[in-house]
Parts: structure tokens; sequence; C-alpha cells
DNA sequence: ATTAGAATTCAACGATAGATGAAATACCAG
DNA sequence: CTGGTATTTCATCTATCGTTGAATTCTAAT
């Protein structure tokens, strides 16, 4: 209703630091398609049309969204540094203080959102985690089966980060980090470094390799 | 551009059905908002007022793609009568068998994109997993931290199955049944029934109960 | 003061979506 | 043969979306 004036806002914040803030937000909660130009600036408190300004299409937008403080593969180099030994409990830390820090949230919920979305968003996950992150984690282990390895610690944290925080299941957005790290780091940690177990041969299950 | 004449087709298959197939392959691959009441016609074979005619409106359409051929609780409480030892490893033989018989997939699939592409959908299966799966599964749990257990193990099954069908990751899609229960079900055990580790003090980890 | 340029809004276009009501066709009971 | 009814398509309405180009206002340099 009340049509603010146009040119330049004085004195006022950045405006398109604002903009990428909602956008942000708007596509960890809606995802890609859910989020809408129109709702991102009212959100930002714009016109719709300062939102192309700034970026041109919705897609370069969601791309500038998506630039991550960090680099997920860097995160588990760092980690690695301490040895294969406490591995799990150590990227399960690491994990949860990037998310409580804020600065990952929002990217890491929008990338969940629009991969899962359709297959175009699943494919273009997929490439990114292959490329920057599983093989990545691959190189760093022992080249038994270090593909398979990395895909179950992926699985497991998605599955994790996923059901705690997208879905807020109860029993896990409830759940202390300790709890949690206390429960899942066993499992990473047989994942990464633990006898994985022939299908048919044997050998003992569980034995830290 | 041949448009097909009016009225009735003559001895031809279910039309109705062949809309519900149709709406469970587009629910499935581009989720409940990215699926089309156009695109689900056409790949029916037929108009999109059709759709209507039979469905009403587009959520209805979407509640009747998604009934299940079982109660996912069902499984659960099946694979437990035999004990709780190995449950994790038929839990996991079950959920596969159900996934390659065909009647699971698209639901699911349908399930976790829409779950994951909204706050609205995230809202929506939190109830249902949490009512209909996890207290069912903590119910027949021994009463210590029952619904952690579920939440972990939930949590383990949804990324393992989102990495493996949704995403597609390689490392997990073209590994064998037999390696990945090999590796996961020990897990699966441990959330059901080994020592979750008590965050601060300790008991020996691992131990099965 | 004047002017150049950046910031912002306005108004509208074209595409696509879900939905609706009426018209046309085929089948079946009498 | 006649009439009713279920099945199917057609044409259209309304809403919303991404996007664009012009108009307006502010700031800063000349």
């Amino acid at each position: 209703m009340t049509s603010r004036p146009r040119g330049p806002r004085p004195g006022g914040p950045d405006t398109r630091t604002a903009i990428l803030a909602a956008s942000r937000e708007e596509f960890a909660t809606r995802g890609y398609d859910g989020a809408t130009i129109r709702g991102i600036a009212v959100a930002a408190g714009v016109d719709p049309a300062l939102v192309h300004h700034y970026f041109g299409t919705k897609e370069k937008l969601f791309a500038a969204a998506l630039e991550l403080p960090f680099n997920p593969g860097d995160i588990f180099a760092r980690v690695l540094v301490g040895g294969i030994d406490g591995v799990g409990e150590r990227l399960l830390r690491a994990v949860f203080a990037a998310w409580q820090d804020g600065g990952a949230r929002a990217p890491v919920m929008a990338v969940i959102r629009t991969a899962t979305s359709s297959d175009k968003g699943a494919e273009m996950l997929r490439e990114f985690l292959d490329r920057n992150v599983l093989q990545r984690i691959a190189a760093e282990l022992a080249p038994d089966r270090a593909k398979l390895r990395a895909g179950l610690v992926a699985s497991q944290m998605a599955g994790l980060l996923m059901a705690r925080y997208v879905i807020s299941l109860p029993a896990l957005a409830m759940a202390s980090d300790e709890d949690i790290i206390a429960a899942v780091a066993p499992n990473l940690q047989h994942y990464l470094s633990g006898d994985l177990g022939r299908p048919v041969g044997s050998g003992d299950r569980r034995a830290t390799l």
C-alpha cells in the first residue's frame, strides 16, 4: 500500500546484502522452485525488479546465495589431520559447530531442499558431492573400498542433517549434540576405518583395522 | 495436434488407474510442486480436465498417489518377530525387497521429495513418521532411550535411500545390496540394541546389550 | 548549478499453473 | 429406438511467476 518513493535509499544499509540474506532464508525454507523473486523482494523490503538489477536471473541469485563460507572437502581434510582414530567424532563436532555458527545453515538446507526436489537438482548435487567431497574423502582414506566408505559416511551425515534439521524429527531435534555424537560417531568410524564385511566371504565383523 | 475425439475410450484400459500411475511417476521424479496436472495428463494420454474430474484437486490426487501397498510400521513389526538379534540386517533386506518389487519406489520417492521441498512438506512427514513409524518402533524396543534409537535408525535409513536412490550417488548406487547390507546392518544394530554411550559417563562402547 | 550515474520503483508482457463449466461422444437399460 | 449417464475434450478464467524497460529520485562530481 504505502509505496516507497523511488530513487536511492538515503543512508540505508547495504541493499544488495539484504537481498542476499533474504534469498538465503527463502531458498532454505522453500527450496529453489518454492522461493519466489517477489517473496525475496518483500522479505528484503525492496521491489522485485531490484533483485534482477543486482543479480540478473533467479539462477544467478541462487548461485550467489549458495556461496559457502567454507569448503566441505576442507572440513574433512582438516578433521583428518588428527589421524584416522576418532575421526568420526571430530567430523560430527566440526559439522555441528559449522551449523551452529550459522554460516552453513541456510545454504546447506537450500542445497538439500533443491537437490531432493527434482531430478535436475539431484544431478547437480550428485556431481558436486562426487567431485568436491567424496573423491576428496576417498583420496585421504586407505584404498580399500574408499569410495564406498565415503558414500556411506555421506549417507549417514545427510540422513542425520535431514532428520534433525530439515524434518526436525523430535527424537533427534531434542537430543543434545553430545548424545548424538556418542551414538553416531562409532558408526561413522566403522564406515571409515572398520571392516565392512565381505558379503560372501567373512572376516570378523567390527574389528577396527 | 491430433486431438482425440471426445467421449469414452472404447475398450480402453482403466483410465483412472492410468492417471494414478502417471501421477505416481511424476510426483516421484519431480516432487509435489514440480509435478503438473498437465504433465500428468500428457503422460497418461488424457486431457488435464479429466484428472480433475476423477480426483478433484491436485492435493487429493497426491494423497491418492501416496497410498502405500503396505504400512511402514508393519514392516518393522514383522522384522522384529525374529528377535532383536540380526534385526538390522533383516530390516535392510525387507526395505530393499519392498523397493525392488516396485510398489514402494514411487510413493517413497514422492514423499522424500515433497518432505524436503518445503517447511509444509517437512511438517507433514514429521507427523506421519512420528505417529506411524517412530512411536511404533519405539514401542517394540527396550525402554532405554527407545525414541532416540528409532530416530537414529530413521536417519540412517533415510540417508541411505536418499543417497542411493534419489541422488544416485555412484558409490552407493553401484554397490550391491549385499555390500551395503554387510556394511550398514551392524550400524543399525548398534542403534537398535547397542550401547549408545552416555555423553559424559562412560560404559564401554559397542558392546551389544 | 548542472550533469552523470547509480539506486529504486512502476507498469506491463508472456508463460504457465490449477481449476471450472459446458459441450460432445460412447455405452447401456428400457 | 430412446433416454440417461458416465467418460472425455474444449475453451476459458484467474492467479502467479520470472523478466524487462522506462520513469523517477537521490548522490556525487564538475
